[in-house]
Parts: C-alpha cells; structure tokens; sequence
RNA sequence: UAAACAGGUCACCUUAUCGCGCUCGCAUUUUAUGUGGGUGAGGAAAGUCCGGACACCAUAGUGCAGCAUAGCGGGUAACCCCCGUCUAUUCCCCCAUGUGGGGAAGAAGGACAAGUGCAACAGAAAGGAAGUACAGGUAAUGCUGUAGUGAAAUCAGGUAAACUCUAUGCGGUGAAACGCCAUGUAUAUCAGCGUCUGAGAGCGGCACGUUCAAGCUGAAGGGUAGGCGGUUAGAACUUUUGGGUAACCACAGGUCCAGAUAAAUGAUAAGGGGGGUCUCUUUGAGGCUUUACAGAAUCCGGCUUACGACCUGCUUUUAGA
C-alpha cells in the first residue's frame, strides 16, 4: 500500500517550472549537438545533460512561426504538444539512466488532432527509450 | 422581407478529471515539496500608422536643410484624433418653374501675390511663335475690330494629393531604454590635477557651438551570459448630480482589474445555449452541421485593418413582393 502511494508521486503528470527548458545556452547546445527522433508530424530532438541535478529532464516544445504565421494556432499547437509529454512522460520518467534536454518540434503543416499528437508522442518516447538503452548496452 | 450603411450590446456557458503562471495562508524533511484559498488576455491584445507619458544622450542650444499639418470655432496631456459649424461639390424631393425652397452626403477646403512648370479635345495660336475670312487703317506689316475654337484668347485665366511661397509645429534613441547586484577576465570606465593642437572623435544631416583626448594620482569597472528593479493604482474603471448642441469637463461616492519572459491564462470528455439546413404531424420534436477574427510583453489616447451573433434605424440607400 505504501508502495503504491510512493509509486504514484514519482509517476505524478505534473509539469512544473523547473521542467522547462528555458536557458537560450542549453536550447542552442541542443539545436547544434542533439540526436533526433522522427514520428511524422513530431521530432523529438534531444542532448545528454550532466548540469542537470534537480530534474531528470527539461523539455521545452516549438512550432515554427514559418509556418504558423498565427500566434494563436503555434500556442495551440505547443499547448497540445506540452500537454501530451506530461501525461506520457510517466513512462520513461522511471526507467532512464542520467538526465537529458528534450525539444519538441511539430513538423507537419496542418493544425493537429490531440489523439495524433498523442499517437505519435507515445511512439517518439517508446523509440527513445529504446535507443538510450541500446547506447548504454553499447558503452 | 432581404442586403448595404450607421449606432449600440456581447464575445458561448456549465460540470467532471488532469494541469499551468502569479499571489496569500498552513504544514514539513526550511527555500523546496505538499495542501487550501484568491486571481489570470482583447475589442481589436494585431498593423506599428500618428500622438504622449517615462528613461538616457548636454536642463537638448543657434542657423540652414529636411519632415509634418492647413476653412472657422471648440475638446484634449497631446495629435495627422474627436465634436460642432460653414462652403465647394454630389444626390434626392417639392411646387407657384424661380440662378426658388427643403433634405441627405460632404472633403489632403491657406496662397497662383513672386519665380518655375503643366494643360486632353477643339483651335493658326493656351506665352516667345504665329495666323483664316470680312471690314478698317498704313509707306509697309496681325497694326486694329468682328467672325470662328474653347471653360479661358494677348497689359488674360486655370492648376499648389506641380515645384514653390506663407503660417504653425517637430532634437535623437526606444523597456533589448535605464538603474542595481553578482560571475569572471585583464584594459576600457569614473573622479581629481593638467593642457598642446583644433588634425580626429561624440552630440540625427551640414555650418556654428560644445565636450573629449597626451600625461600623473586615486577609485573601482567594461564585453558576454544570469538575477532583481523598471513593471503595472492609472490622462484607470464605474455610479449619481451639475455644466455643455456635442466631443468632453467638474464635484462626490464606490472598485482594484494579468504581469509571463523558449513566454502562464490550458487539455480532454459529457451536457446545454446560439446560428444554418433537412425531415416529420401546424404547436413542436428530431437528425446533421457550424460556433468568427484572434493571444497581453513598459503603459496610455487615437487611427487603420480582420471578424461572429443579436438589437435599433422614427424621416438612410438598394433589390423584391
């Protein structure tokens, strides 16, 4: 019983402040040095960070204002696309290794579905983990 | 009845679950986590087109250049904004048909006085070049009159969203301004003394004017990334009364109404509204579909553009019956 409760702290889908990924230092390091991860319309860039103490991962998510020239369409698409990285986020949250940068980018050209976006989001995670561990098995 | 136009109101709501920013309280393993409460986008937050507040650069100087504005009167912190009013002009109506009366719209509405330029068609000619017919006149000649063209024809007139002139106003840079803290590295900054040349540099362009510099002494800094302040109580909103044709103003009462910074204000589900359309059995019920434009970023006042629904229009306009 008590393991459960314990359990369900770790496991809780919130998002706070500190999750972020807000330094302009660390984003650009990310942009220049990070490995991706492809489930069209979503790219998952992400970067090993050892800085990192307090939280296993900072996440920050974009839509291209190229594309989406309409403020309120790119704040609904990155609302979408931090909403469904905290519901999944869960399932990597307890069984990775180290602490990461990650950074969303949608890709696609038209306004997304939450069912999609969540798709895919679970496909992007489920393949990150996968990589990671292989990368660990390799070292 | 529909559409346009003008004015006004609102900017889908409720519940559940999971979340976010700020803030207040409580608890703890004491600066982080948990928990409870409060609060959290717009009429245009947009374009950044005007006008300010505020900050720094010299208390922002002088002349030229440049830019902006343009009836008259008022409002305002200010404006290229708003209100009122007059006129050119356009449209409509009325009859007693007059250069009549009434109504609506209504401007980038100063000046052709000086200089320069421009002018469709017609015309010989619209300003440095000439001339048709008839008549008059002369030594001779477009020298003069009339006809003819045209809105205007030879000491003329039109045109200034043509240069120009007149009057008035305007310094520059914008919150990445600016002030402070602190990390860290090795020559810019500040204060005092000093002083040659005005070469050079800064002060929006040019000229003036003005400041600076080499050296010495002292202090502690600059770039880059980070944090805090600036940063939300205000030309604020609202109600009553009074003044004003109105824009708006005054007094009194009440209210506190986002402060993020890779940027919170959300996601999902269900139900209910509103609009459109179809079906049925008129009242009504059901199905399908749709529910705009759009996201604060220092803050105000305007303008412009985008856009959904509803209401009003007595004496607006168009179309149909």
């Amino acid at each position: 019983m008590v393991f459960i409760v314990y359990f369900s702290r770790i496991m809780s889908s919130k998002f706070p402040k500190k999750e972020k990924l807000k330094s302009e230092i660390l984003i650009r390091r990310v942009f220049e040095d990070g490995k991706s991860i492809t489930s069209y319309p979503l790219k998952l860039i992400y970067l090993p960070i050892d800085e990192l103490s307090e939280v296993k991962i900072q996440c920050g998510v974009t839509a291209p204002k190229r594309i989406f020239k309409s403020a309120v369409k790119r704040n609904r698409i990155k609302r979408l696309l931090r909403e469904s990285y905290r519901l999944n986020k869960e399932k990597i949250f307890n069984n990775i290794e180290g602490s990461f940068a990650f950074l969303f980018l949608y890709l696609g050209n038209e306004m997304p579905e939450y069912e999609d976006v969540e798709k895919h989001m679970k496909v992007i995670l489920k393949k990150f983990l996968i990589k990671v561990s292989n990368e660990d098995s390799i070292k």
